[in-house]
DNA sequence: GCTTACCTTTACGTTAACGTAAAGCAGTCA
DNA sequence: TGACTGCTTTACGTTAACGTAAAGGTAAGC
């Protein structure tokens, strides 16, 4: 029923090595079952993995993205805990913000940089 | 006339150290002119720190980094540099793109983080 | 003349995020 | 019954991007 993976399964899909994968679970970042020794992954786990994966596109540390993941989760905090969860998405968001902006800001000096180059192929006929 | 600046002065206005800077130089990445040993830092150099800042903000490494700034330059470069040229345009733009839809994927989990909080937040009371 | 504030170079130290090898157990296929 | 294939752990190696300390040069102010 609910679909399950082994770690060279989601290194696949996933494009990452196993190595990585493990990496993660040192960081406590995941926590697979286990068959015996062997690591068995659920959705869920699969769904963590991605997250870490988008972050680190953005990139994010591997400390900021578990600090992701772990808002995930905000049933077992107390009302001091819940409020510096809310600060945490709060400085994520702004940071969001920032790189939207760097991004934009981006992609217009890459249009001037390939119109420099457009016209310099120009001058090479 | 022309707007020059020392060392500290940039990584006042700048917000980074003396030694991330030297650093960057290290990497050829700037070359400030001398007055003596003094290094002396114009509004290009400026500029050029500037583009590392914003493009370390969105995870790219200083390699990348220093590839954005040599495509500002394209005017010595062979037919054959210039297409290599706009070849790293375009995987960049494509990074770009990706990172947006990363980015826009994140604001949406941190909306329903923030609600799984504020649920929690209720609980509380 | 001495301190203070910048500047310089050289060089070793540090952290993050894995890579890579070594050594070994468990099932399977010819 | 090997030989593969895939899984495991342990542990040392590596790269990027600086941090940090050591040792010293120079100009300004008291």
């Amino acid at each position: 029923m609910t679909q399950t993976y082994s770690i060279s399964d989601l290194a696949r899909e996933l494009d990452i090595t196993t190595r990585a994968i493990r990496f993660y679970e040192e960081q406590n970042m995941l926590s697979p079952e286990r068959r015996g020794l062997e690591r068995v992954y659920s959705a869920r786990d699969k769904v963590t993995l991605k997250l870490i994966l988008r972050g680190k596109r953005i990139g994010f540390s591997l400390a900021e993205c578990k600090e992701l993941i772990e808002l995930y989760d905000p049933s077992h905090g107390n009302r001091k805990q819940l409020e510096t969860f809310m600060d945490k998405i709060a400085q994520r968001r702004a940071q969001l913000a920032q790189q939207l902006l760097d991004i934009e800001q981006m992609q217009i000096e890459l249009d001037t940089a390939e119109e420099r180059c457009r016209t310099a192929l120009a001058q090479t006929l």
